[in-house]
DNA sequence: TATTTTGGTTTATAATATAAACTAGTTTAC
DNA sequence: GTAAACTAGTTTATATTATAAACCAAAATA
């Protein structure tokens, strides 16, 4: 009767992050993060888990002397979003 | 940018037993336990949680002389419910 | 040149979900 | 009538997860 919600896209700060790259071709570590309004130490773990499942691809390089992290999203992390929200309809339906 | 997601809510099992309250006027134990293909104690923990924040009433009587719990949502759970749906649409908006 | 800021990562802790074990009573089969 | 299995849950323990705190290196600023 409920499909599984995939754990990776139901927690708040993964998802809002996964929110923002469906809007944009790329995004800033520094941007996602005031955006989201969170921590950096738990947005490096997030987008680990989000890179390392293939939802997202991290870059880092240097803006001049400053290091650079930029993410987008992957095919997978599109596919896996949509799912997701198709999912959640379930749970919500008639709202 | 990102409103906060009434964590009560936002917990898969949670979630799924108050979108059924949400259409029925009340619903037992071992049918919320079927329909939500959880195990029992999993239900039971999560039963506790939504009551104790008064999202739902849980009664307790007998059916012939087998214990019969019995959950309905209250005024807050709904209030509750529609709110986390409308700060999740933030998330997944145009979809 | 000492202090603060930037842009993060790593590690520790707190919270949460889940599963396993248990309880109390009931029905069924022998 | 009594042992075995089942019903309807609760309690406790464990694994997972989220989050915060502490840390690091380099750069900018005072």
């Amino acid at each position: 009767m409920f499909k599984e919600l995939d754990p990776l896209l139901h927690a708040q700060l993964r998802l809002a992050v996964m929110s923002l790259l469906m809007q944009v071709t790329s995004a800033e570590f520094t941007d996602i993060k005031e955006k989201t309004n969170c921590t950096a130490g738990n947005l490096s773990v997030q987008l680990d888990k989000l890179s390392a499942a293939g939802y997202i691809a991290v870059e880092k390089s240097f803006k001049g002397k400053k290091p650079l992290t930029t993410c987008s999203i992957t095919k997978k992390g599109i596919k896996a979003f949509e799912d997701y929200v198709n999912t959640l309809k379930q749970y919500i339906h008639n709202r």
